[in-house]
DNA sequence: GCAAAAGTGTTTGCCATACACCCATGT
DNA sequence: ACATGGGTGTATGGCAAACACTTTTGC
């Protein structure tokens, strides 16, 4: 029991990049940092861990208070825990990603908070060491799509090829081939066709699908080389 | 400031899954856990994070305690904090594994701490969760190896293809056609022969290669799918 | 009729796999 | 001589990329 005596003891931070698709573009949720240090600078959502939670129980936690969701898709990326990464405390942080609906989102509750969406392709200045927890946040989902339709989180619970296409190419940065593309996703068997069809996004309107009730969260073979 | 008041601090630990590569199989170092509680069980070697160390300086240091080696290959694995995953006290654990060149060590500073190799194939229990580290640790590994070289860490500095064959297929538990996997490596282009053979592992002796200097640590193309 | 996406089919080339085969050499 | 791994070549199948083509429908 000596063992445990005598060593340091440390903050222990959750921060979740919150990945959202809107306007075929992958966007994080940021919120403006409201106290000293780097207070006005744009900082991704945190908590603490509690002494009864996992790290994962609290991302997942923060996650609920802050945008009123419950069950989202939630992957650890990294633990960042260089000595100065904060300058006030040593706080350790434990990353993750989470994969949300823009459009369920409770925009009042964010709008109280000043959180934004910001475009991934245009972020603002970050606090700390943030920005590097985006990068590799984006490069984790990228090896998690490639294997899984995990990044459907981000859609609706129906949506087109097309509207899957586009988040792919949303989340690689590279243009898919339509046709290839919708063989490749429909020859991995985890989408079932609905009846119904989308008449807004085309002249000829599209069939919805849906990721098979069972195959939700399922690996696949592999979707996107790189 | 008062943002970081009112939280609570944990011990922050690193635990080191050590992998070397002996008698055509992968090992981990193991050490016998010295005191209560568990004690008797096996368990990685571990350590606490320094305040002046981030947990990849502190994982290193302790590698180079137990070891006496320097200049380890390290990759983080995951972060482990269930509230109740030590039963003495709270510890959040940052895991890594490292590749080390199993003969190169100082046998007589392993054998001063018990410390032992393992093979993966036949673990003993374990403290804890230090299993799951393990099987965490060896899917990194795999994803790893699948793109670069770092297997090699495992082996001498020079190695023939058949060892680098032999140890891939330690890696995967599987097979590799010798000719296949010939060509599929040398077409990377990170090797460079050298002028001796090695004459003890077959009659006709196989040249040496090493990693060329400026591509060790880089990524390839694909190796190995999966 | 035209444009634009939906959806299907075809062609091509690459690459992984399987495997045949000769080489060199210690026993 | 022969067994063993070293090393090279070749045939095959599957799949990804490129792209042609037809369908549907709002304008």
């Amino acid at each position: 029991m000596e063992y445990y005596q005598g060593h340091s003891k440390y903050l222990l931070a959750v921060d979740c990049v919150v990945l959202g698709y809107e306007d075929e573009e992958l966007k994080v949720l940021l919120y403006p940092r409201g106290f000293e240090p780097v207070k006005g600078k744009w900082s991704l959502m945190g908590g603490f861990v509690g002494e009864d939670e996992s790290a994962e129980e609290a991302a997942s936690r923060v996650l609920q208070q802050i945008t009123g969701l419950d069950n989202i898709f939630l992957e650890q990326v990294e633990a960042f825990s260089k000595p100065g990464r904060e300058t006030i405390a040593r706080v350790v942080s434990i990353v993750f990603y989470a994969l949300v609906r823009i459009h369920l989102h409770d925009k009042e509750l964010l709008k109280a908070q000043g959180a934004e969406w910001h475009p991934l392709s245009q972020l603002p200045e970050l606090v700390f060491d943030h920005r590097e927890m985006v990068e590799k946040a984006l490069l984790k989902l990228q090896q998690k799509a490639g294997y899984s339709l995990a990044g459907s989180e981000m859609l609706s619970e129906r949506f087109t090829l097309m509207q899957l296409r586009k988040l792919y190419q949303a989340i690689y940065r590279r243009e898919f081939d339509p046709g290839n593309f919708r063989k490749k996703i429909l020859s991995l068997e985890v989408l079932e066709k609905l009846d119904e069809k989308n008449a807004s996004e085309s002249r000829k309107g599209a069939y919805y699908y849906r990721v098979k009730e069972e195959m939700v969260g399922m690996e696949t073979s592999r979707i996107v080389k790189f």
